[in-house]
DNA sequence: ACCTGAACACCGTTCAAGT
DNA sequence: ACCTGAACACCGTTCAAGT
């Protein structure tokens, strides 16, 4: 007696974990997102997740990069444009548009203790897109504070990387986020990757959109 | 033999209840508030809190209200102010201020089911200013989703009080939010406590910041 | 190499029992 | 009226044991 070939089951791995909590988080909200439940829907006990995961911040920081993958994907699609103001606006509403086919993300993006590598290269192009448009490498830096969660849909202060930061980013791949690093650092001794005047920023944009409700008026 | 005076021990209270945490909050973490944490505080069970707060959900509202209604208190004792800008510009930055002693604060305001009165009391205040600055209500009104997270350090979208409303807020209370709201439901037919147009109000404010650095530039 | 069952140390909350 | 201990139904995670 010979046994049937059965279609071999399909392994686990991190990707088809990360797919499957996605899917839970849209369909039932991130508070049903636990171990347990998501190895059910992966068909597997949740203690054979930690084969793929290293624990469940592991999770939430690749469901969070898988988002913003997304976006990455999608705006790189969009036509060139000469206007930077259209371009930014472009841009910014795709993102707002794919977000919010993934409403818990924002708060996921907030608790993360380091600012993931696809958000750095999302911004990266925000910076390439208004430097192509004249803008000098301070003003793109106080730009990125402005915009604030209006570029992602959500507020975490960029750079401030956290005391236990993991591998640095590649900063090869992020050629305008580099370049206007190397300045904004050079001009004020006092700025450091991981310390920017939040104070400052906060009141840059705060003015930013006083004076504009002023004109308004 | 008769028994020693016992000074009687503090009841618990709300109150009581509500201080302990935010002190667990602002100390140790929003994580390392449990109510077994909490009981342990207050020197109780973690049950005796029960007689207290009807849940944990209650606990978190009651230490977001409670650190709100501390702006408010603190914003009432600002000096008058002729000038509409300077005056939510500092009323904003002194909210900041406060807000900064309690960093859990925005993420607790942001999973909150229906919208804090004190939050309504806040904006209330600051619509008071804009009104008295010569704004329309309409302008009030998408001057409030513009300034979005920068007026109480969080965006949750005001009068998206969700499907289980709690007790109707008491709009005698909140003059200048119920005129801006009669107007602006009178308006725009389609618009209902509740629901605002998401998608222009985000443009709204996506364009202050835009036009107001093509200015800069 | 990958998966599992049992177990551990936590949660929030209910409930019957105490004073 | 207020408080409590034991218990319940969950968590994330560890670990020794299986294939």
């Amino acid at each position: 007696m010979h046994r049937v070939m059965v279609e071999p089951r399909i392994p686990l791995s991190r990707d088809r974990v990360l797919r499957a909590a996605v899917r839970i988080a849209d369909e039932q909200g991130i508070a049903a997102l636990t171990m347990r439940r998501l190895g059910e829907v992966v068909g597997a006990e949740a203690m054979s997740l930690y084969h793929h995961v290293s624990n469940k911040e592991d999770v939430l920081d690749g469901i969070a990069e898988q988002v913003i993958q997304e976006i990455n994907d999608a705006v790189a699609g969009l036509p060139p444009q000469q206007d930077w103001k259209r371009a930014v606006r472009e841009r910014i509403l795709l993102a707002l548009q794919l977000l919010l086919k993934h409403r818990w993300a924002p708060a996921v993006f907030e608790t993360r203790k380091t600012t993931l590598g696809a958000v750095l290269r999302y911004h990266d192009g925000l910076i390439g897109l208004m430097r192509a448009g004249g803008f000098s490498n301070d003003l793109c830096h106080h730009a990125l504070h402005a915009l604030g969660s209006r570029a992602l849909g959500f507020s975490q202060e960029l750079f401030d990387t956290g005391d236990d930061a993991g591998a640095p980013p590649d900063l090869a791949e992020l050629p305008h986020l580099a370049g206007m690093l190397m300045e904004v650092v050079h001009d004020d001794p006092d700025s450091t990757i991981g310390w920017c005047d939040d104070q400052f920023e906060f009141e840059f944009g705060l003015d930013l959109i006083l004076d504009g409700l002023e004109k308004i008026k």
